[in-house]
RNA sequence: GCCGGAGUAGCUCAGCUGGCAGAGCAACUCACUUGUAAUGAGUAGGCCGUGGGUUCGAGUCCCACCUCCGGCUCCA
């Protein structure tokens, strides 16, 4: 047996230790203000509580009150936070259960289950003990115990949440203390609550115990915390400038869009949303009809006998439209593949018309549940560019990959950087698992040959089929599923496609579904957010505005105006100059021409938007914005000048 | 659907323990004709989300509903 070993440090020398140190032993060992600043161990790039043992040959990392903005360290940061709020709550509100809290991205939280209902006021009172605790000081000791001790220690408590999770929990138990304070938790935690110098609780929330809706509905407090004051600070900052960039609040400001309650998650688009959409609805029938689509469509409304063979009827009946006739049911689409399966389906099919790529971007209505409404990013009409590929088992992967590859091309365009997420089967599926093996490995084929690193999301998939998804965060951080790839193998047996093979036999055709941008609505939505609303000059509303000096530089401007090829307005307001290029600046317009008594089409001063000025001959400038356009209808260089 | 907040002019927001509904921007009119982020003066603009209740009197207090916002759940 040895009684030392050692252990890696950073600087790759070798620190020998007695056999079973712990990180705080190897933090001694260097230095005394490393062992008090150290909040955590990174043992082979995993992070470990200091209390833990290390084991030989460990590549090992102390992470310190320094390392203000590493992920690990702020998380043992805001995790002993969470401890502290629950010490905090337990004393406020006798009675009150304690269920988890975790910590999270930007924060913490902890779920309660609370005798008598809180409100957000209670949260002020709430920071207030933490505060207190924080004052006084808190160290955390960590104990390790069995099953039924903790048991019968969180039975004792009246924890019941606590005793159900000793049942569910893997592995050994530990407790960690702090003051009068116990909580069954893996860590790890901070040595004292010295390094939490910032702590405030940001909001309150139902949480479902468990995640699960049927479960009892807990009281969940958001929180956050950071090594310094100024960290804060930082991330509220951060936090209301990217409200600046939402969405909602630019659709309204550049006269994009609006909702209103007459119809709840669908909005009106206004003429200027509608340039992004049709250059948006531009973009998809080009690159479509370049990649072998055809455009089909199919109808509106369907009697709901479609949607009972096709699944969809016993899985979302609650969140279709439906129109009740005399003898009928109809719905309204909430999606395309049944209309496109049966236009399949109409004639006796060759494998030599295979793959067969139909597309249509109709409007789909889903009666989604009122709290999950969220301006364009989650709204009850969905125009989605969809299209779905009838294919024969072997042309699966190449399909798959091309629409992967088409996405790419796509998000590229934009500058967007998805993240791609595979989802396997799910609880109700339909069909076999040899089927969904194959499904499945042709989904992960494509990914891999297309080089596109992704997660995995175990049991996500659809109902008939496993999809690869293509995800976008919002001005928030939120996560948005964008286009999606979709592999069918259960629909189109159900809805009667076949075709004949060259064996001369009936086969039944795979049907990969896919939409890239997802849906116009979403995709404006992230789109508008991730360019902060100035859109780039190829998809601005407004691409060129004018503005005449004077009255007499009126007709100069709109003789200017006509002969750029684009979207340009000439600014006739009675304001001064400075007047209208803050306005222009505001409406976020790329390009603003001043005309005055200087200008002639050898000498035009041109302002791009947030500033830069050149002098620019018409030539000049129109040569400019067709490298910014090339695609543009009517901008083609041949077609003027 | 659930938990917590909010709804006042086109927009952003004030409006105290119940007592005549306000500002800035935008719009419109007039003057100015302007040189790269706000010229000046004036005018108009309100079912205070909707319905009910309490009160001599309700934007304000109570109840229900609708919508939006932050979460949860759901998302073909």
């Amino acid at each position: 047996m040895a009684s030392s070993m050692k252990v890696v440090l950073p600087d790759n020398s070798e620190l020998e230790l007695p056999a079973g140190a712990s990180g705080l032993d190897a933090a001694r060992a260097i230095g005394p203000k490393l062992a008090e600043q150290a909040v955590l161990v990174r043992a082979d790039g995993k992070p470990q509580d200091l209390r833990l043992p290390l084991a030989d040959g460990q590549r090992i990392q102390l992470l310190t009150t320094r390392d203000t903005s590493d992920p690990d360290a702020l998380s043992v940061l805001r995790h002993s936070s969470a401890h502290l709020l629950a010490e905090a709550v337990r004393r406020l509100y006798p009675g009150v259960k304690i269920a988890i809290g975790p910590p999270i991205e930007n924060g913490f939280y902890y779920d309660f289950d609370f005798p008598e209902p809180i409100a957000e006021a209670d949260l002020d009172r709430i920071e207030a003990e933490v505060q207190r605790e924080l004052a006084e000081g808190r160290a955390w000791s960590r104990e390790e115990i069995s099953r039924d001790e903790a048991k019968a220690r969180f039975e004792a408590e009246g924890e019941p949440y606590k005793v159900e999770l000793v049942d569910t929990a893997e592995g050994d138990i530990s407790l960690y203390r702090q003051g009068d304070f116990t909580d069954l938790c893996r860590g790890p935690h901070l040595q004292d609550s010295k390094p939490i110098k910032a702590f405030k609780l940001t909001g309150l929330a139902g949480a479902y115990w468990r995640g699960d809706e049927r479960l009892k509905q807990l009281t969940r407090i958001y929180g956050t915390a950071f090594y310094s004051q100024a960290d804060l600070d930082a991330y509220l900052e951060r936090l209301e400038q990217a409200r600046a960039r939402d969405h909602r609040k630019l659709g309204l400001q550049l006269d994009l869009f609006h909702l209103d309650e007459i119809s709840p998650g669908s909005p009106f688009w206004h003429p200027k949303g509608m340039v992004i959409w049709n250059e948006l609805e531009a973009l998809r029938r080009r690159e479509n009809a370049a990649r072998g689509y055809v455009e089909v469509k199919t109808p509106l409304v369907y009697d709901k006998r479609l949607w009972e063979r096709s699944g969809h009827w016993e899985k979302f009946r609650e969140n279709m439209f439906l129109i009740p006739d005399e003898d009928h049911t109809f719905a309204i689409k909430p999606m395309n593949c049944p209309g496109h399966m049966l236009l399949f389906a109409q004639q006796l099919r060759s494998y030599r018309e295979l793959p067969l790529r139909y597309a249509e971007a109709a409007p789909l209505h889903r009666n989604e549940r009122a709290g999950t409404l969220h301006g364009l990013t989650r709204v009850r009409i969905v125009t989605q560019d969809d299209a779905h590929i009838f294919c024969a088992r072997e042309q699966i992967e190449d399909e798959i990959f091309g629409c992967l590859d088409y996405a790419k091309y796509l998000y590229d365009l934009f500058e967007l950087e998805a993240s791609f997420e595979l989802s396997t089967r799910p609880e109700n599926k339909l069909g076999t698992d040899e089927e969904w093996d194959f499904t499945e490995g042709a989904l992960r084929s494509a990914l891999d040959r297309r080089g596109l690193a992704y997660t995995v999301n175990e049991g996500d998939g659809a109902f008939y089929g496993p999809k690869i998804d293509l995800h976008m965060r919002d001005s928030l951080g939120r996560s948005w599923q964008m286009g999606t790839v979709q592999l069918d193998s259960q629909q189109p047996a159900r809805l009667g496609c076949h075709f004949v093979g060259a064996d001369n036999a009936e086969h039944v055709p795979y049907v990969i579904h896919r939409a890239l941008f997802g849906s116009f609505e979403r995709f404006i939505g992230i789109l508008t957010e991730h360019y902060a609303g100035a859109f780039p000059f190829w998809l601005a509303p407004v691409q060129v505005r004018v503005l005449p000096v004077g009255e007499g530089h009126r007709d100069a401007a709109h003789d200017l105006a006509a002969r750029l090829p684009y979207r340009v307005e000439v600014d006739e307001a009675d304001d001064t100059v400075g007047k209208r290029i803050r306005s222009a600046e505001v409406e976020k317009i790329p390009f603003v021409v001043v005309y005055g008594d200087k200008e002639s089409d050898e000498s035009l001063a041109v302002r791009e938007h947030g500033g830069a000025q050149e002098t620019l001959s018409l030539a000049g400038l129109r040569a400019k914005l067709a490298t910014l356009a090339p695609w543009q209808a009517g901008a083609e260089p041949s077609l003027t000048s």
